[in-house]
DNA sequence: ACTCAACCGGACCGGGTGGTCAACTTAGGT
DNA sequence: ACCTAAGTTGACCACCCGGTCCGGTTGAGT
């Protein structure tokens, strides 16, 4: 009933050693499964994959979204830090252009990626929606250095490069099998949209944060 | 069995008085329910809403995709109306515009139409894949004209028009709740990522059709 | 070696899906 | 008025899902 030593270890009992063994089997398949066959992959084929039972899916997380959280999780630590990484380099907008790059690439290998991007309801899970806010400022850090150098129209923010790069991927996206690059063409187009010699005055603002 | 009586009459017996009325109701009911929840809301919600039992949904169409597929057809067949009125238009450049636009709000008010763009399975469907690819000749001519008026740079194809299209409007769709109108916003940055002046060479070369 | 709490597994539950069918109703030609 | 084929219905089926639970297993402190 409340065995919830789900999340981060340590604040229980230390686990018992088959217990780490299955959790890490868990998280593996679940990374593998949710990245093949997105976030609607049941329970049931994550135990599978990771050849155990359905109930100890549910012995080291509470709920199907915690387990999905637990993932997705994961995958914005490796975009934050990517991010934040290109916070410090040289060309800002060849930086911007990089993160752009890597958050449409993780939507082409990850298909869980893909869901949260396009608003999954897993982004209202309280450990992902703090890792989106990170990302957030990350990225409107990254704006800002880009458009203080003149690389990009003064009119655009961090949350528009963040919509625009889940938007350039699904663009592609219903041509994927046939074009798996394709993405490059539309990420190109848009690039040249962002441009400041190309600006023509915005018809809406950008939402409130 | 073989009570294949669907898709357009006229090929079998006419159809008695209140299959007529069903038929109706059921094609009415299935639009306003796909419409708001699109192509994955139940059968059994299609027949409720027409005030008609599960059954006799099946006896007008084969399968639940038999009917998404008469509804997406109708659709289509409007989106092609406009987009063949918009060939004789002046001005090649609001035309092109114009199209955007006519299908980015038909997403936003179609959540049916928004899973047909996105790549919903729907669209393999012998009468929905003839419709959209007279729905691609159109856009085809629509890109041949701006292109030869000199308003698009020449390297976009009609098919990046329609791909586009539904991408723009994914861009916007996390945030459609709190800014229904944010779509204008990233049509206006893509269309000016179309303009010949911003036109840098595009990596990857449009799919072959 | 013994013990017991921690752990595991899979049958099971309630709810939802697309699709079927036999019993009932009804339209419409005679 | 009547008869029959066409139409309608809702119970029913098989299957899938997330989640629960209890009986059997096993790790680890003693």
């Amino acid at each position: 009933m409340l065995a919830a030593v789900n999340a981060t270890e340590g604040t229980d009992r230390p686990l018992r050693a088959d217990a780490v063994r299955s959790r890490a089997l868990l998280l593996s398949a679940a990374r593998a499964v949710f990245a093949e066959r997105g976030t609607e992959a049941s329970v049931a084929d994550v135990a599978q994959a990771a050849g155990l039972g359905k109930g100890t899916v549910f012995r080291h997380f509470a709920s199907k979204d915690d387990l999905v959280a637990a993932i997705v999780d994961e995958m914005l630590d490796d975009l934050i830090v990517t991010t934040e990484k290109l916070l410090t380099a040289n060309d800002p907008a060849a930086a911007l252009r990089e993160f752009m790059t890597a958050g449409i690439d993780l939507q082409v290998h990850n298909q869980a990626f893909c869901d949260v991007a396009a608003g999954a309801s897993v982004r209202r899970h309280p450990l992902v929606r703090g890792k989106i806010e990170r990302l957030e400022s990350a990225v409107e850090a990254l704006v800002d250095r880009a458009r203080r150098a003149g690389v990009v129209r003064d009119d655009v923010t961090g949350q528009d490069l963040m919509l625009l790069m889940t938007g350039v991927y699904q663009t592609a996206a219903p041509m994927l099998p046939e074009s798996p690059d394709l993405w490059r063409r539309y990420l190109a187009l848009t690039l040249d949209g962002l441009q400041p010699q190309a600006a023509r005055p915005l018809p809406t603002p950008a939402p409130r944060p």
